[in-house]
DNA sequence: CTCTTCATGTAATGCGTTACATGATTTA
DNA sequence: TAAATCATGTAACGCATTACATGAAGAG
């Protein structure tokens, strides 16, 4: 199979909400959509770029003040049947899961190695500020529970959360099994 | 930060257990650690000829029947000190964590969008298989539960497994906020 | 007036996948 | 004798990160 370059989709779904400009893309990867997916500006700004010359995407100039220009980058038709037929496309397994951690445990094989126990625990704080973190999240951008609106993003911190309670808990059985 | 090269260091843990040939190396990213990495020969090859230029590593040839020569890699006490290191050091907190299918949820809006139960169901029929068979191999390789030597190994599949159920418990969750 | 944020690009480099390429050995 | 597996490499290409580069606008 051929690279996907799921970037564009994501770009073109994040679009077709409301228009943005190239900064404001590369900051919502940093907020909600961070949980599942990263990307610089450095890789953001030559895909708008193709995706427009792709008649995908027009822009508009905004001024700023006296000089400062900015795009606005807004979804055309050809666009949004790109991101339809992504979405209605069968989603392949994913073969990632890469996990740096796991990986380190695999490679001490010795339960009763020192080194193991300060390992699982710095994990465990990590982890669990992170779970915190994001239960906090949840709870403050959706204090009723899941919404009919905007549902996908409720799942989407949802699925984070758990993740990450899954993790704590496996660490919490890894540290019973060494001294 | 710049890049990690991982492989590398994936390469020295598995070598440290046994020496092994490229080819042997290949096929355990098909087993056991390929839960949480993978490579393919193109990679590999390449990684061991660098490790051993670096003194990491070293070889010897073997002869099969008339002709076919492997290279069975060895580590060396540098390749140990490298691999030491790198369990050592602390571990960096993912950036990763890619869901295509996740992303695919947040760009539908819609509780009520036909497309979404569909999407959920043949999703689950994956995870569940995925999670059923990786049950089953915890059974088979570790019927007596946790082992004192080889516990990575086993930790990392219960991770997966645990990860496979968390997974499909989400999609439930999912499922009963659309019609 | 300085620092932070807004705003947009390009260049260099490394990681990872797919494809290309070859040949020996074993098994059915 | 044909197919599957063993065995080792290289080449092309795409994705992603880091660094380089520039400048305007707002806040303190």
């Amino acid at each position: 199979m051929a690279q996907r370059n799921l970037l564009q989709f994501i770009i073109l779904g994040l679009l077709h909400q409301t228009p943005l400009t190239g900064y404001e893309l590369t900051k919502a990867f940093d907020s909600d959509i961070g949980e599942f997916w990263s990307a610089q500006h450095s890789q953001i700004y030559p895909q708008l770029q193709k995706l427009e010359t792709a008649g995908s995407l027009t822009h508009t100039e905004e001024v700023t003040g006296e000089k400062l220009a900015r795009k606005r980058y807004a979804i055309t038709d050809t666009g949004l049947d790109t991101l339809n037929n992504w979405l209605a496309a069968p989603t392949p397994a994913s073969t990632n899961g890469k996990d740096e951690f796991a990986l380190k445990l695999y490679f001490i094989p010795d339960a009763n190695d020192a080194r193991l126990r300060p390992m699982l625990e710095a994990q465990q704080v990590e982890h669990t500020a992170k779970r915190t973190h994001l239960e906090h999240q949840l709870a403050t951008k959706f204090p009723d529970g899941a919404p009919t609106v905007g549902l996908g993003h409720y799942l989407i911190l949802q699925h984070a959360v758990s993740r990450e309670h899954e993790y704590c808990d496996w660490l919490a059985t890894a540290l019973t099994h060494c001294r």
